[in-house]
DNA sequence: GGGAACACTGTACCACGGTACAGATTGTTA
DNA sequence: TAACAATCTGTACCGTGGTACAGTGTTCCC
């Protein structure tokens, strides 16, 4: 079973022990059980948990959209129709993120591929380099 | 030609007069020439600029990266083996963060497609759906 | 040429996402 | 059974990325 203290849980999830009292206050993560004494005894989902959050949010979404997406389930509140179509825009919002990143990384490459013809180049190559491959909003 | 004022900036890429401003005083935007009176007319590069530093931010790059991202370039100072390399670690994070996305719109696909079977479902469907496909870090 | 609308500078304030105490309990180990 | 570490709660503080004035000058339009 082993469960994890809070320095061990943030040891293993590198972030600060502050962290994850400040999540569990946002309702990020869920209390945790607590030991007689008061302890908090995290199970090995937690682990999982924060680096999902971790992640999320290094690719832009904000703390509310992550909760958001940790709560994406059918229940008697929430019918199986409106599960569906919040996860339908979450998943418009990253093939958004992902098509942005894909232009991003070309016009990265022509900036390298382009390199050998060393000396001063443009003002901002990166952006010309986008606007090249026609980048818009 | 057209040059914008700081309103019609502001407007056409959608972000608040003062931002602009503050993005000046941080360096990501060059200062933009003035007229006699001292008002900043913006060229139309201005727009593409501040449009990609939205982008940016919305897939996770803080404002300093953003401006590392906007200075890469050749010249006396930066080799084209050094403007390669920071262009590569860029890439690498790229690659990541699509492939973190992609691993995440999958989870959210098996948890819609799984959602037929209606009735309240795990604790945290996501997660399971994230494990079910190997989520590591 | 007078008033509304806009821009200028400087500075103060704000929300978000943490991070750091202080002071009291509990756990561990020599 | 000391004494040192880890945890508890509450609260205060911090960096980032803006946002909002106040007070003054400029532009536009009737």
């Amino acid at each position: 079973m082993s469960l994890l203290s809070r320095s061990q849980l943030a040891e293993k999830v590198n972030v600060n022990i502050e962290t994850l009292r400040y999540y569990e206050r946002r309702g990020l993560i869920p209390e945790p059980q607590r030991k007689d004494s008061g302890y908090r005894q995290y199970s090995p989902d937690y682990v999982v948990r924060v680096h999902f959050i971790q992640k999320a949010k290094a690719l832009g979404f904000t703390l509310n959209e992550i909760q958001e997406l940790l709560s994406l389930r059918v229940n008697s509140q929430t019918s199986c129709d409106q599960v569906r179509e919040r996860a339908e825009l979450k998943l418009a919002e990253m093939d958004k993120k992902i098509a942005d990143l894909q232009k991003m990384k070309n016009a990265l490459q022509t900036l390298t591929a382009s390199c050998h013809s060393d000396g001063p180049t443009g003002e901002c190559p990166i952006l010309e380099a986008l606007e090249s491959e026609g980048f818009t909003l």
